[in-house]
Order: structure tokens, then sequence, then C-alpha cells
DNA sequence: TTTTGAATGTTAATCGTGATAACATTGGAA
DNA sequence: TTCCAATGTTATCACGATTAACATTCAAAA
């Protein structure tokens, strides 16, 4: 009987266009997709997308907030077998953040293009600033612990990390650590850099 | 007399459609540049440009190899003033990529790009090899008048120093550093993990 | 020299894709 | 009930990457 008829109003188009956007971004492992895929997917037209956000960039926009939540879920994930403060927990984080660049690597990408308009950049901005404060506060707990006579401040500290961590991922995420040393693996040089940053004895 | 009448065949299509589409980068400080743009700088019609590139993307492909070039003509430059083999060499290497990020942002951007066919990302690849081999030399160097004993290879202590290089000069490129760390400075930055990672007494 | 075809340009046309216009449907507040 | 705001739909545009079909040259072979 309840023929389950498409109403004419979707009902959370937003909602689902983004997460229809998500899902085949992940499914072709490219962010280079189209308005009209994701239309069909929701089962809608172009233009009623149009209704939900300024532009196809918003869109992407609104699929980057749900990348960084991803990452979040990594790093929340990693944290919770590691006692805080400890090497392992700054480790911990690292592979982590590594493991979503190479498990994810369309939102990876997705997620540090740099488009949109200087709203959009704010609240990234502000996402991305949430993520680092993880960081920020594993260094800091780290310092009280390990080393409460560090000359750096552990935000000076978890900038150079992050920085090197993004570098090791993003060259990763490139293909290009093969290219320059076959032999090198990810992990094992961000392990290492972690420790040479926080001078930690090998 | 010679009324300078412009040719039917152009005579240097490729090399004059590769340099104004550099020029059009820098100029707009943005490689999202057009088939049509680039045709009118030269002055010639748009189809022309597909008897020398198969695609928009080989086009890209060989602005990427003048990017290349430039990039190498900061670190030669950087080199010039320097002593072989000394701390300060390897300071003067990072600091040259850094500057050339931030002041060939679109170009830097460009770079590290990954599209193109299997044949343009094998060129690709080699040409990077090629800059990354300065940095293993002047590392070769550096052990052997200063780290004899030193347990890592030049390579891994290369790739660490250019993936974190590589992160910082991403990170600022993308405007994150500040919003990290309003304080942040690359160079310092830089300097600071150079340290880390070869162990000199801070 | 003349001829002729390969290289290289041109204009016209196709096609995909983002975006807007104009019109349709619906649900909820007045 | 009525009516408007929200939200969909079907044309339509505009633009930019290609490709098609035709034109012009230059250079080598006859």
């Amino acid at each position: 009987m309840n023929q389950s008829v498409t109403p004419y109003h979707h009902g959370d188009l937003r909602n689902c266009a983004i997460i229809a956007a998500a899902e085949l971004i992940e499914s072709i492992g490219s962010y280079d997709i189209t308005i009209a895929q994701v239309a069909k997917r929701v089962g809608v037209s172009s233009p009623a997308l149009y209704r939900h956000f300024k532009d196809k960039d918003a869109l992407l926009t609104a699929v980057r907030e749900l990348a960084h939540i991803g990452l979040m879920e990594y790093t929340t994930d990693a944290q919770d077998s590691v006692t805080p403060g400890t090497l392992a927990h700054i480790d911990a984080l690292g592979s982590a953040y590594l493991r979503f660049a190479m498990d994810k690597k369309a939102f990876f990408g997705l997620m540090w293009e740099n488009h949109g308009d200087a709203d959009e950049r704010r609240a990234e901005a502000r996402a991305k600033r949430t993520g680092f404060q993880v960081l920020v506060e594993a260094i800091e707990l780290y310092f009280q612990h390990q080393r409460p006579e560090s000359a750096e401040t552990p935000l000076q500290t978890a900038t150079l990390l992050w920085s090197t961590g993004h570098g090791i991922a993003t060259l990763q995420h490139n293909r290009l650590l093969d290219t320059f040393d076959e032999d090198a693996n990810a992990e094992a040089l961000l392990r290492t850099v972690i420790r040479a940053i926080l001078k930690v004895d090998v």
C-alpha cells in the first residue's frame, strides 16, 4: 500500500548531499566530483542543491568538515590506547595522522586545499586549530611529566611536530617518499623526528 | 617596409606557450588558468595549442618543469654564498626552499599537484629527485666534516629534512602556520628542526 | 623548379559542468 | 482556509576543454 512515493520535498537534502558527496569521493578516490553526480546519488536535480549550498565549493567545504571530524576520530581512537603525556602518546597521534592520510587519501587531499571565501576559510581554520589543540595538549602533558626544563613552549613544539608530520604525510600522499628513498618508511621517519625534536635519547 | 606581419606559422609556439602560461600564472598568482588565456597571450587560437600539447595538463606539466628549474636556481644561488658541508649550508638550502615557496606561491603549489599520466609523472619524479639530490650531497658533506659517527645515512637524514622543510613550507603556503601559532616564523622553525635532526647543540 | 604531404594554424561545433531563471509544489503560520 | 516561504523541477546560459573540418606553409622528393 504505502508505495513509498518519493515526496516532492526531500526533507534533509543538505545533510544527505554532504554525505553523498563524501561517499562519492571515497568511492572514486578523488574529490574531483560533479554537482550532477551528487544530485543523482541523492535522487534530486542539480539545481536543487543550490538551495542549500551557495556553490559547489560550499558543498565541498561541508565535506571538508566531515573530513576533519574523521581525522579527529582517528586521533581520538589513537589516544584511547595510550597513557596521556607519554612519548607513546605523541607517537600515537602522529601515527594516526599518517594512517588517516593513507586510508582516506581523497579526504586528506581535500582538507588541505585552500579554496572558499573568507567565511568558509575562517570556519575551516577553526576546525584545524581544534585538531591542532589536541597535539598541543599532549605536548603540554608530556612536558609536565618528562621535561619540565624545556626551552621551547608546548605551542612551539607542537607546531614543529605538526609541520613535520604534515610534511611526511604529504610527501607520502604524493608518492614522493618512495621517489626519494625507496626504503623510506613514513612511520619510522616520523618516530625519528619526534625523538629528535623532543630530544629523547635514541 | 617590413611591416612585421605575423606569419601563419608561429615558429616556436610550444616554448612560447609554456612561457606565456608561466607568466600568466605568475601574474594572477594562481595556476587556475585557461587554454584560451594562454592562446590569447601568445596571439594564437586555442586549438593551435593542441598541436603541441596533448591536453591542458600536458601544458601545465611543462610549466611544472620550469618551476623545478626555478627552484633549482634558488637553491643554487643559496649555495653560492656558503661553505659546502657546513650547518650554514643546510640552513641556506632550507631557507631557499621556504623563500621559493613564498615568492612563487603559485608555482610552488603547482609543483606538488599530482596530475598527469604515467609518463609525465615519471618525468616529474626525476626532476624532483634531482633537486633532492642536492640536499643529499650537502648532508653527505656535512656528515663527512662534522659527524663521521652518525647513525643515520645521508639519504635518511635528507629525507627527514626534506619532509620537514616541505611540511613547514606547505603549512605556511596554506596560511596555517599563523592559524596554529600567530608568532610562528617558518624560517626559525626550520632552523630549529634542522638542529634537532642533526643533533647539533643549541 | 614544381609538387605535394606533413606540420601547424584557423574557424565552427561538440560536450561537460557550474550556475541562474522561471515556474511548480508543499507545509505550516496567520 | 489562505498564502507565503522554502524547496524542487525543467529550461537555459556561459564557459572552457576538446575535436572536426578546412587552410596555409615549408621542405623534401621528383
